[in-house]
DNA sequence: TTTTCCGGTTGACATGGATCAAGCCGACGC
DNA sequence: GCGTCGGCTTGATCCATGTCAACCGGAAAA
C-alpha cells in the first residue's frame, strides 16, 4: 500500500486531545508557517475528528455550511450535479488539503464530497477560524493563499478542459497526482487510483472508454504501467513531453 | 450603449479623494455590507485609481502580485497562456468584480488580465486589505465570501466545458452575462458583447466557428437577435430550456 | 465451487465540433 | 470614393471522441 498515510500507532490521550501540533501533515495542511504557540491556539479551534467511510458523503450541496474540512487521512472526491442529472467531478481531495471552501460564499455547500476510502477529517467551524485568522496573522495570510491556490487550481482545470486532448488530458492528471503523492512523502512513479475510470473521466471531462483507452495506449508506449488502479509510471518525460507537445 | 456605467458629471475634489463611499458600486463590490464608517476607513486603503485603455494589460501573468482590483468601469479578461502557445480565456470581470485573487497564492499573477474597453480600476493594496480585514469583521468575511464566490463560478465553469454540448455552453454564457447585466441596473435583455467571437469560443472551450454557428441557430429558433456584438434576448425561457434538456 | 456483478477493456460505428476555405461587411486609412 | 483589414458567417470535409455492444476477470455472494 504504497500510499496510505500511516496512522500515529500508539493512541494515546495527547495524541486525541491535540490535533495539528503533532499532526504530520502539519507542514501541508492550514497550520503552515505557525509558531508552535499559534499551533497551540489552532488546536483548541478543531472541534471534531471524524472519520467517513467510503462511499459515505463529508456533506452534500444544499447543506448549511458552517465548518471547512481539513482531511487528516484518507482520498475525497467533490461532485456538482445539474437537475437533468449529468454530474462533474469538480477534484480529488487527499490528505492536507481543505474541503467545503466553496460553501463560504452563500453559507450552503454548493457541491458533494464523497470519500474514496474510509478517511478522517478534522472539522474547522469557520467562525471561529475566521476570529482567530484575526489574531494570527500568519494564520489569515496563509487561509488566503490556500483560497487562492483553489483559484489557481482550478483555472488549470478550466485549460485542461477547454484546450487538451484526452490524451494531454490523462497526462497532466497522472502528473498533477504523481506531484500531490510526492509531497506527501509517497513514491512519485508507482501509486493506487482510488477512483474509478469514471469519476476520472467525469473530472476530465471524458467518457470512461476514452479513459481506459488512454491508459491502454500510455501502456504501450511505455509511459506507465497500469494493472487496474495500480498504476507505475515508468517515463515521467514522456508524458510531460506529451502534453506539450501540441501547437 | 445600454451598458456603460455612468460615471458621475461633476468632478470635484470630493469625488476623486473618496473611492468607496460614493461609488455606485459599493453593494456589489468589496464595500457590501460595511457601515458608513468602516467604508471611509476603507476609503484610505484604495490608494490609486487608474486607466486601462482598451487591449492594455492591468497584469501579466508572472508579475509579482500586491494588490487586488476591483473594477469601477469597463470590462476585463482574463487568460492563462501554455508555453506551447495555447491559451485559455479564464473569465470576463466586469465593473464591482474583483481581479487578481489568483495572484494571492504564490504572490505573483497567474494570469493576464486584460480590458476589453477602456475602463477604471481601484488598485487595494493586499497587505492593507488584510490588516483593515482584521479589524473589520465584516470587511473580512466579505471578503472570504467573495472568494469563495470564485471558487463556485470556477466550479461552473468546469460543469460547461465538462458535460456541456456547444449550444448549451453558449445558452448559459449568455444568461449569465443577461444576469450581472440586470444586477447593474442594466436591461437584461439587450447588451453589446465587448469580447470576440474567438474569445468567447476560448472560454467555452469551443472554436470561433462552432460560436458563431450556434448565434446563428439560435437567431434562426427566434431565442435571440444577433447583429454582430449587439445581442437581444428574445426567449428567455428558451434558452434556459436548451440547457437543461439534454440527459 | 459456482454465480453474479461491477469495473474495466476493446472493437465497430456514429457524430459533434474542428478544420479548411471562401466570401461578406463595416471601419478605417489613403 | 476606394482598398484593406479584422471580425464574422457559412459551407464542405475530417477526425477525435462519444456511443453501443461484447467480453473479461476479480471479488463478493450464494
Amino acid at each position: 500500500m504504497p500510499n496510505t498515510i500511516p496512522l500515529n500507532q500508539e493512541i494515546s490521550l495527547s495524541v486525541i486531545k491535540t490535533a495539528c501540533s503533532n499532526c504530520n501533515l502539519r507542514e501541508l495542511c492550514l497550520p503552515f508557517g505557525l509558531s508552535l504557540e499559534e499551533l497551540e491556539r489552532l488546536d483548541d479551534l478543531i472541534s471534531t475528528r471524524r472519520r467517513i467511510k467510503r462511499g459515505d458523503h463529508l456533506y452534500r450541496a444544499g447543506e448549511p455550511f458552517d465548518a471547512i474540512y481539513a482531511i487528516r487521512s484518507g482520498f475525497f472526491k467533490t461532485d456538482v450535479l445539474l437537475e437533468d442529472g449529468r454530474d462533474q467531478v469538480t477534484g480529488f481531495q487527499m490528505a492536507g488539503e481543505l474541503l467545503g471552501l466553496d460553501g463560504i460564499s452563500t453559507e450552503h455547500h454548493t457541491c458533494n464530497a464523497i470519500a474514496l476510502e474510509d478517511s478522517e477529517i478534522c472539522a474547522i467551524p469557520f467562525s471561529r477560524l475566521e476570529s482567530l485568522s484575526r489574531e494570527i496573522h500568519n494564520l489569515q495570510h496563509h487561509f488566503h493563499k490556500v483560497m487562492s491556490r483553489e483559484i489557481v487550481r482550478d483555472h488549470g482545470v478550466m485549460m485542461l478542459l477547454g484546450t487538451m486532448r484526452a490524451e494531454e488530458r490523462l497526462a497532466a492528471f497522472l502528473l498533477n497526482l504523481s506531484q500531490r503523492f510526492t509531497a506527501r512523502g509517497f513514491s512519485h512513479a508507482e501509486f493506487y487510483l482510488r477512483m474509478t475510470r469514471e469519476e476520472i473521466g467525469s473530472y476530465l471531462g471524458l467518457k470512461l472508454e476514452t479513459v481506459s483507452r488512454a491508459f491502454s495506449k500510455f501502456q504501450e508506449e511505455g509511459y506507465i504501467a497500469v494493472q487496474q488502479k495500480h498504476i507505475r509510471i515508468l517515463n515521467v518525460s514522456g508524458l510531460k513531453a506529451l502534453m506539450n507537445h501540441r501547437a
